[in-house]
RNA sequence: GGGGGAAUGUCCCGAGCGGCAAAGGGGGCGGACUGUAAAUCCGCUGGCUAAGCCUUCGCAGGUUCGAGUCCUGCUUCCCCCA
């Protein structure tokens, strides 16, 4: 089916903007969000106290889901990340604790209240949590009630375990299940909300498809599944990974302007694509931005930052960020919107030595890798390169605003302030 | 149950006759060149207020002046036989 002729505006959308990879009934889909509401969930992972990057092309998708008039669910796996997903791991997950796992959706969930509208209108977003079904089964219960619906044979020929299995890796029996706690997690939410679609990385499409399946034996009802191409950079790396580590959603975890700066480094080929996933611009701006030729693509590169910034982290940060960076980098200026961290007086006074500072507000993992970024020519105070690696930083360096400038490399600037 | 292999730097892959902070890649970071891009070239890629000291090769012991390397036991995985 041509993306041209899909009737609905959802379906249309996201064909539109690069998020479909596959979709098990394209047509009945289209034709069903054409209709009337369709309620469709995302499951989200609650191994870390925020989402990153990587999970952003799934909550752009409940973002659309909503905005073109329908309902979007939420689902944190607070039961499933007791298990651990195990799909296209290498190795066996940690088993989590509950505590923590409730403090991590805790933390997940307030970034999906800028993201999401959560109300009581028809399309009004909800959150649930698969814990509140899975942890009531009783084993028995369980197998007697789901088990007859799976047969090992089929479970074997998904890529996820086959993969797993031909690279001579253990599987364990716990993890062999959670494919068949994800299908139960469809069913559950078609029973208690209506949900018709699922959707998810082109890597849960075999537990996707479970989950239809499932809905659709029991509750004799078509459920649809969607999923994600991965996104990767251009240089073919997996998204949102950089030295600092993940890129975090949450801002206690990554700061704004680091966050701008991850979508101001975008490579000039991925500038279009990210605009269109990662951005709610018209594809007609889109298209007129991702051809700027040479150095003006820069201007496209700072329009995808300040949207997804926005989005992410509200209009106000992005804008601060957006000013921080320029202040820093178009006129090298010593901006107060820049990381500061604070040190002891005393400490100054009596001198540090340069390595000791740089990891000791956080600017480098540890002093020997300050040390050799010194060598190497890659650590600057002041905006001067430093190769002295007994370098004492005292009260001195600090500039005309009390403050003083250390940088690795070109883009990561911290200030900081005697206290 | 019996026999044979495997586990290496906390990103990954991977070499390693008893002298090892441990070859070589990939990835990452820094530098040069640029446009806060890509490509290319060069450097770095255990920790420590550091000419020194400390910790690393699945785990625990042992032999030795000295163990990633040899011996014993254990764990996990793979293969063959039953």
């Amino acid at each position: 089916m041509a993306p041209q002729a899909f009737q609905s505006e959802f379906v249309r959308t996201l064909h539109a903007r690069g998020f479909v990879h596959q979709i098990t009934d394209a047509e009945a889909l289209d034709r069903a969000s054409a209709e009337g509401v369709v309620t469709g969930y995302i499951g989200f992972d609650a191994t870390a106290p925020s989402l990153h990057v990587g999970s952003l092309v799934q909550i752009m998708m409940l973002r659309w889901l909503q905005k073109t008039g329908h309902r979007p669910i939420v689902l944190m796996g607070g039961g499933t990340t007791k298990v651990g997903d195990p799909t296209f791991r290498d190795t066996s997950r940690v088993m989590m604790e509950g505590t923590q796992i409730a403090a991590n959706i805790a933390s997940i969930r307030t970034v999906f209240g800028r993201l999401l509208a959560f109300d009581d209108g028809p399309t009004g977003a909800i959150m649930l949590d698969n814990d509140d079904w899975l942890s009531g089964y009783g084993y028995l219960e369980f197998l007697r009630t789901y088990g007859p619906h799976f047969t090992i044979n089929r479970m074997l020929t998904f890529d996820s375990v086959r993969l797993r299995l031909e690279r001579e890796q253990p599987l364990s029996f716990l993890e062999f299940n959670y494919m068949l706690m994800q299908a139960v997690d469809f069913l559950e939410l078609n029973r208690r909300a209506g949900c018709r679609l699922q959707m998810g990385g082109s890597d849960q499409w075999g537990n996707i498809v479970n989950g239809v399946e499932l809905v659709r034996r029991l509750q004799e009802q078509q459920a649809f599944g969607l999923t994600t191409p991965l996104i990767t950079t251009a240089g073919g790396a997996k998204m949102g990974k950089t030295a600092a580590g993940a890129v975090w959603l949450n801002a206690d975890m990554l700061s704004p302007y680091d966050y701008w700066q991850f979508w101001r480094n975008t490579a000039d080929a991925d500038v279009g694509r990210f605009l269109r996933l990662f951005t709610e611009l018209e594809l007609d701006d889109i298209a007129r931005l991702e051809v700027l030729p040479g150095a003006e693509i820069n201007e496209a590169k700072k329009v995808l930052a300040n949207h997804a910034t926005a989005l992410v982290h509200g209009r106000e940060a992005a804008d601060t960020a957006a000013a921080a960076a320029e202040s820093a980098f178009v006129r090298g200026e010593v901006s107060s919107d820049l990381p500061t961290v604070e040190v002891a007086r005393d400490q100054l006074q009596a001198g540090v030595p340069l390595p000791v500072l740089a990891n000791q507000i956080g600017l480098t993992g540890s002093s020997s890798e300050a040390r050799r970024l010194l060598q190497g020519g890659g650590l600057r105070l002041n905006d001067v390169t430093q190769t002295d690696v007994n370098r004492l930083v005292t009260l001195a360096d600090l500039g005309p605003e009390g403050a003083l400038k250390l940088a690795v490399g070109k883009k990561k600037i911290m200030l900081v302030r005697p206290a």
